[in-house]
DNA sequence: ATCATAAATAGTAATAATTCCTATTATTGT
DNA sequence: ACAATAATAGGAATTATTACTATTTATGAT
């Protein structure tokens, strides 16, 4: 993978936010420092920094988001705001659990909690 | 909701097989019975059958699958041969998780892990 | 620095999944 | 049987994403 700088501004969008932006999202922020820039090129360097292990492609119902934290984590969706929040569980017990009773190989664990966030405690 | 011969036709189909299937399959075992039934009305369908709680909608990938079972459960996906399996898993402990340490009220947990099936072991 | 090679890109077309629109048809209560 | 209106077919529209291709750009070798 050839250096570019357009793909270094994609990879420092999406290391920017916390925010487990779209494909869109970021294009709308590269375009500000890139004005010429197309969104098939956005999308052709979130697979490739994705390929590289650079970032993840997580998906939110059926719309791909991009997020900058390769470590192993978990999302928290809020119904309500529809905010994507990073959380840390455990599941090397599930993985464990799969292995024994299914024989099932586990490779990755993908978790989402779907509920209502902080912010709307009344 | 008034009562469809289609919607019937649909939502014994869904009922009828454990593979989660896409709508596009349902609208091709449709097809056999009712020659004329049409995608959009599958797809209206299935949604209404969601939201009378009759069917779950997952998603695999950014494509919705169709799932009869409305048990809570988790799913294995199988990378080599695409294959979605139901698994029961606890995630008791994880609502309680979220709930104490992020003060997120939990309403749904979706777990899916990624990896290989028993049916490639060498 | 010049050049050659191939990766990267813009711009646009194409695809895939899903939803929307509207004239017609089917269900259901009276 | 009839009226009200939910459901439908068929097609158009939308959304997210990928594919195509002529041009540009990065990079290693002269
Ligand atoms: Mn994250
Ligand atoms: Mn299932
Ligand atoms: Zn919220
Ligand atoms: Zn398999």
């Amino acid at each position: 993978m050839r250096y570019s700088h357009k793909r270094e501004a994609i990879q420092e969008i999406v290391y920017g936010t916390n925010s487990h932006p779209t494909a869109d999202w970021v294009f709308q922020k590269a375009k500000v420092k890139i004005p010429n820039i197309s969104l098939g090129t956005v999308y052709r360097n979130l697979k490739q920094l994705d390929d590289a292990q650079l970032i993840n492609t997580i998906y939110d119902g059926n719309i791909a988001r991009y997020d900058w934290n390769r470590e192993p984590h978990d999302h928290l969706k809020c119904k309500i705001c529809g905010d994507l929040i990073d959380v840390q569980l455990f599941d090397d017990q599930i993985r464990k659990t799969v292995k024994k009773l299914y024989k099932f190989e586990p490779d990755d664990v993908v978790m989402t909690i779907i509920g209502t966030c902080h912010k709307h405690n009344k």
